[in-house]
DNA sequence: CGTATTCTTGAGCCCCGTCAAAATCGGTGG
DNA sequence: CCACCGATTTTGACGGGGCTCAAGAATACG
């Protein structure tokens, strides 16, 4: 695993695009500056791995653009991928002796490396550093959850639209897409229809007729197989069956099934 | 919600049965001191709700005894349950302004319960529980991504005998199971068949045929419907596909890159 | 322009969901 | 102790959504 030296302290974190959207945010000046010292800028190529499941931990990172993919494994080759990390996402699991998951570039990515020794030390040394590491672990279990009724519940077109939703949600952040009008959005896929299947428990076969199902009737449109236009990400929603959960129901545990 | 008076803040601690298993364990003797103070024990029966999905958080509590599962569910009443809680493991998201989910007593539980604004206060002022409770939430998200490789690529037989894993593994430490034999383990359901299909994406009646397969095959014994024995955990982890890799099949479609 | 990869589409089947009914369990009262 | 009743669980029959297998189109790449 090669690191590249890192050029310029003083003004490498002052630039930073994620500076205030990452774990880096909550850090005072000087803390900041301890992180800055121990850090290095890497770039991994899309379909390299980062880490190895089950290997010992060798640093942790943010992810600076790209996206990143966690993915588990069944040995006779069943996956399933548990997570995507975005920009400003954070990479790595602190105080375990090794990684739960396998984490890979699903694009070229850009990383802000931390070797382990060096970040556990900031992390015991500065409380607000380890606080807003566990804010984030938060959200990540809130997200891992709401996945869960996704993965337990959703039937494959819902699951397919809510994948789409909410990668609409957080690809916009990068370059590669922008708000053209409002409620409509348009951006480019960091997934394949493969990877896309590894993360909604479906096949290929399966996203890919759901995504043509939705084209059909307008809920999407394909400018290419990776890039796609959302008209109205209201009707996306829908179609995701992401309507806010209402008060408790009377009681109807068993499934009612979807109307309509 | 009604809260019973503290009755002996000064042995209540030591004489408890989660002590050294709970986030109180990494407290010192004046820490679990403040904790006491603020502590009520409750009890709450089988099926009663103990918080509600989007509430304001009202409590936070660790488990004594009994089960306690959380669940999320969608607006036509499709609801999974994303956690089960046992003896010792905590209920509670610190830091969001409402729960995630509802909690609901499976079993009668045993609670130690903690007020919203003392406990806070707590966390801020003592960094070793929030460290604990920061390790406690690690320890969920490792649980919460195992499942959902289950919930993604196992099949229903493979879904049930996970399940049954899990609680062996779990309920032992109460006083309603016990090893007999090595390898031999018997246990009371916690859940019923209804509540299991909402653990595993399933319906009641795959559920149920699939105990029963389980039981035709030998590899689980019933008692009655809810106790069940396992004769040995080494097949039921069999069927569970849980086990180390044995002759990895055919290349499967995307496999793991870099085994180095 | 040719080849490999990815994606789409089609046909058939099987696992699991749905609907329905029978069996078992737990509790209650005679 | 037993009869009765509601709730839970099991079992059966059947259908469909998504998986499998297999081409065929579109795209990427040299």
């Amino acid at each position: 695993m090669e690191i590249f030296p890192s050029i310029d302290h003083a003004s490498r974190c002052t630039t930073c695009a994620i500076r205030h959207r990452s774990i880096c945010d909550a850090l005072s000046a000087t803390e900041i500056l301890s992180l800055n010292r121990i850090a290095r800028s890497r770039v991994v190529p899309a379909g390299q791995m980062i880490l190895g499941e089950g290997q010992a931990r060798t640093v942790f990172a943010n992810i600076v653009s790209g996206v990143v993919k966690l993915t588990k494994t069944l040995d006779d080759g069943r996956q399933h991928i548990i997570g995507l990390l975005f920009a400003s996402d954070f990479l790595g699991r602190a105080y375990r002796a090794e990684n739960p998951y396998f984490a890979e570039a699903a694009t070229d990515v850009e990383l802000c490396v931390f070797p382990t020794a060096g970040f556990e030390r900031l992390l015991a040394e500065h409380p607000g550093l380890e606080h807003r590491l566990f804010q984030y672990t938060l959200t990540e279990l809130d997200a891992c959850q709401e996945w869960m009724l996704l993965l337990a519940r959703k039937k494959a077109e819902e699951r397919v639209a809510s994948f789409l939703l909410m990668i609409a949600k957080r690809v916009p952040n990068m370059e590669c897409s922008r708000v053209e009008r409002r409620d409509e959005v348009h951006f480019v896929l960091p997934l394949s229809r493969a990877e896309i299947s590894d993360c909604l428990g479906l096949t290929i076969e399966t996203v890919s007729r759901q995504i043509t199902r939705l084209k059909t009737r307008g809920v999407i449109e394909l400018v290419n197989y990776r890039e796609i236009l959302i008209p109205d990400l209201a009707r996306l929603q829908e179609a995701a069956y992401d309507a806010p959960a209402k008060v408790p129901l009377p009681k109807a545990r068993r499934s009612v099934p979807a109307e309509d």
